[in-house]
DNA sequence: CTCACCATTTACAACGATGTAAGATCACTG
DNA sequence: CAGTGATCTTACATCGTTGTAAATGGTGAG
């Protein structure tokens, strides 16, 4: 189909187009793009000498004359984790329905890159960033004067720039109420920061709702069982089940701050010939497409990971529109999907005593 | 840090450097670029104004200027799949370590998307392409003239292309005959397409793979028990065996093709009462995180993804350097990681009997 | 003191597309 | 048939950077 085409080093350019179709160049790039009357006969001889020439418009010409790439970043702290895989591959069928082309980062294992991506915006090459803040948190965002068009994912304490998240505190909330219903009394928090230590905004606040529950049932979290993870993935997760374990803690539930820090402790309460639901219940967060089928399937919190990829560019598009438009928080629902991991009513967990 | 700085709504060009810095806007290139000699004083006075007005180069000018852009395409069919998170968080590190920047692509959704993308590379906004073909294989790279820097991943029967790939035949040979060691004798094929589909190179590879080992070991693999997967995701595997097993298949062992193929398997199987490994054998192939985290551990062919992407960069690198160098095949190693999915020497499985 | 010669630095013209404002064309109206 | 719009097309300048080639300044030899 594409056999019988001229030898084209060199790109065709508008100026090789007009001369074709014996027009102006200015007159082709109406044509591209629409934003001026061409009179029929005209358009026709333009776009036969585009198909002629094969001709693709040089968006690099283009963005330098008007300022816009048509591509927005992507920056998250880990790509290898499963939501990360989730929420780019909404993002970047969304956007691809727009028109827009994701660029990706990675900022987690450079403390200085979230900085760098908000204050150089890669030299001009992305319109706008979408950003899951984690080390500097909002801080790179407060130190700026103008900010380029920024949302963050996730919660931030603070209103400068646009946003999406979920209800954390209270999702935490539920999902610990429903495991204390479901006979938990020893419950872990998997996630949360060691205490002094600087922690994300989500972290503190799935702490937050951790306690909340508990507070709620007249009952109160202990120290010894909210542990902090690093990084929040499969292996860290692991890890931290190791320490409680040898630290002696006693438990009978685990609330992980994510579904990969939940296989993680998954993995490590099975070497330890700890059963899920059994002995401990567990239980998730984002309830990303391996949660419903591991095994048992993992209780976890869910949200709609394309309303949030559509919510994030509904923002960033607006904003692009308007610079100076005020900030706006996207809340998204969130709902809690029991299954088997947290076991049954009425069977409470038999719960790991240390020897 | 950041806040003594000059209200700068239009970004500071170099001509704004030059005019602060008493010298021409060319001087302040070479200091960027350092392509050319300054004298140290002259060298000083452009950082120092530079510095002042916080100037980052325009890469659109740049590129316009000098026809790179320093972006590289990463398109995969699936951007969901764990494999597809692991390969893309191994490119990302890898790129952002020699200056790139990576866009990302989903093919799979969009049937002409790979040969969009291969065609028009991005209307100059990619340097090159990197890419995992499913849909239209070699045919999009076959019909092109002249095609841009592209590097395909995974096997492609052709050779007009640089491309990194692992031997999946012989992989599939290995971890076939692995787990006919372990005593498995109705083994399933789970990625192979039905006879007479189009299946991508790769799915054909594993399955002769799978092929040769039964003929290796004087057995014959069954049709009946070579199964297409789509797609390529835990939800696919796990529909999958839900087919074989309402098809009354008899079987004892799964070779699926993907990790991922595998663990919708696993769940499949669970639901049906059927254990990993004392019923049926288990095996993916490419190791994801997920894989050894499993329960039981999942055993996989593995090889390391930061050397599949290096490999890949490195052949995208030389290509830019020179266009019309032969093109070059890298071969990446694999090993087979035996984990507990496939049981114990001398304990083979109780297999599958249909009622 | 002049001249050749080196190291730096500069002016100019691209790269390709598009906004602006001026020019061309044509159909009518008075 | 000149005049008035309305419609379409064009010339020109510009976005920010960098290759080319020419200009500048300073140094040491003659």
């Amino acid at each position: 189909m594409l056999a019988n085409m001229p030898p084209r080093s060199p790109r065709a350019t508008m100026k090789d187009v007009a001369a074709l179709a014996r027009v102006s160049p200015k007159t082709v790039s109406n044509v591209v793009t629409g934003s001026a009357q061409v009179s029929e006969p005209t358009r026709q001889r333009v776009e036969d000498a585009m198909r002629q020439l094969d001709f693709v418009p040089n968006l690099s010409a283009r963005t330098l004359r008007n300022g816009r790439t048509g591509i927005i970043g992507l920056a998250l702290p880990d790509l290898s984790t499963a939501f990360s895989a989730d929420l780019t591959h909404a993002v970047v069928q969304e956007a691809h329905r727009r028109g827009q082309a994701v660029q990706i980062e990675e900022t987690a294992a450079e403390p200085d890159r979230e900085h760098d991506l908000v204050s150089r915006a890669r030299a001009h090459l992305i319109d706008g960033l979408i950003l899951n803040p984690v080390r500097l948190e909002d801080s790179a965002v407060e130190h700026e004067e103008s900010l380029p068009p920024v949302v963050l994912i996730g919660e931030v304490e603070q209103t400068r720039t646009d946003r999406v998240f979920i209800d954390s505190r209270r999702a935490a909330e539920e999902v610990t109420a429903h495991m204390l219903s479901r006979g938990a009394r020893r419950l872990v928090a998997l996630g949360g920061a060691e205490h002094g230590e600087r922690a994300t905004a989500t972290a503190r606040l799935r702490l937050q709702g951790f306690r909340d529950a508990h507070a709620a049932a007249g009952l109160s979290s202990a120290p010894e069982r909210e542990l902090g993870v690093w990084p929040w993935s499969i292996g860290g997760g692991a890890e931290a089940v190791e320490q409680l374990v040898s630290a002696g803690v006693e438990f009978d539930g685990i609330v992980a701050f994510t579904d990969s820090i939940a296989m993680g402790a998954r993995h490590a309460l099975h070497r330890h010939g700890l059963s899920v639901p059994d002995d401990v219940l567990l239980s998730g967060f984002d309830d990303v497409e391996h949660a419903a089928y591991s095994i048992p399937p993992l209780t976890t919190v869910g949200f709609d990971h394309h309303d949030y990829a559509v919510a994030a560019l509904d923002l960033l598009a607006a904003r692009l529109d308007d610079r100076s438009r005020a900030t706006r928080a996207e809340p998204i629902a969130h709902r809690l999907i029991v299954r088997g991991s947290t076991g049954d009513p009425g069977a409470a967990p038999r719960g790991h005593r240390p020897a």
